[in-house]
DNA sequence: TATTGTTATACTCTATAACTATA
DNA sequence: TATAGTTATAGAGTATAACAATA
């Protein structure tokens, strides 16, 4: 066995593998969000969705895909599911007609301000491992990765 | 616009979500991982399971099935292909006969140390956007809310 | 009767290709 | 010619149900 050698590098084992911990992590919070958002079609995605629209950060919708990092084709679905409920809507840019603006209606803001505050408590409930100061800590770390991250993929 | 309103509560938007910043970091990790352990079926989740195998870890496939948070039906294939390729072995298990324990064999050990080393280089990748000492605490937090999941979902 | 693992099937998610419209 | 968005189709990943072997 090797382990029986005791040596001085790392065990590389499955605790310490970075990408079964960001699965891990990431598959908790899914499986928490999804039935608590059971009001938004495309669960935790259809939130992030809203939370660009609310935001006005979905100025058009290779950009949002670019963002949620999503295929543009996927996002269609996803738009229509949010349109039909009255949730957003699609408006033409006037700077480049091509481009569809996403807005978010005043039922979309409301909806979108309710599952805010519930996924706070599913947030929590991921880090409750840590203390409070940890797990501000952590959020502010894992932040940095994922914006490094998403500048990255700008083709 | 609720933003002309400057409240002294968070902004909540998109760079602030959990979900959001998981899924970005859980998918650049999948990604860069993707194609640099292409001689692995199943891309990192076959590295993981044979990371299990490595460490003895892998007892029986429902246990090893629980800790990667996959369905036992998927496992069964993952495994299939492992063993095609003469990377494990399957054993069935003297005290409940029921059960296979999953061993890897020589060149799976071999090969389990070759994707290692590069995932090492995927991992700094991911994390580049903090400094050592940065990335050693996001990983040892990260590491204590992957492992509370991962108690939570024993049924 | 309950559990482990397998197989077949169906479902969901995502990506590819072809198309329209604008630029 | 290139880009934004849509649609139809195909593919990968995952889950459900029925089954055999063992406890």
């Amino acid at each position: 066995m090797s382990s029986s050698r005791a040596g001085r590098q790392p065990e590389a084992d499955l605790d310490s593998d970075l990408g079964w911990m960001l699965g891990v992590a990431f598959q908790a919070y899914v499986r928490a969000a999804d039935h608590t958002v059971t009001d938004l079609p495309g669960g935790p995605r259809g939130y992030q969705l809203l939370t660009a629209a609310v935001h006005g950060q979905a100025r058009s919708q290779a950009a949002i895909a670019q963002r949620l990092g999503i295929d543009r084709t996927v996002l269609t679905y996803l738009i229509d599911d949010l349109e039909k409920l009255g949730l957003v809507v699609r408006r033409p840019d006037a700077a480049d007609r091509r481009s569809r603006v996403v807005e978010a209606t005043d039922e979309g803001r409301a909806v979108w301000k309710r599952c805010r505050q519930r996924l706070r408590d599913v947030e929590a409930h991921v880090v409750a491992a840590l203390q409070p100061a940890e797990a501000a800590t952590f959020r502010a770390l894992l932040q940095r990765v994922a914006c490094r991250a998403r500048e990255r993929e700008r083709t």
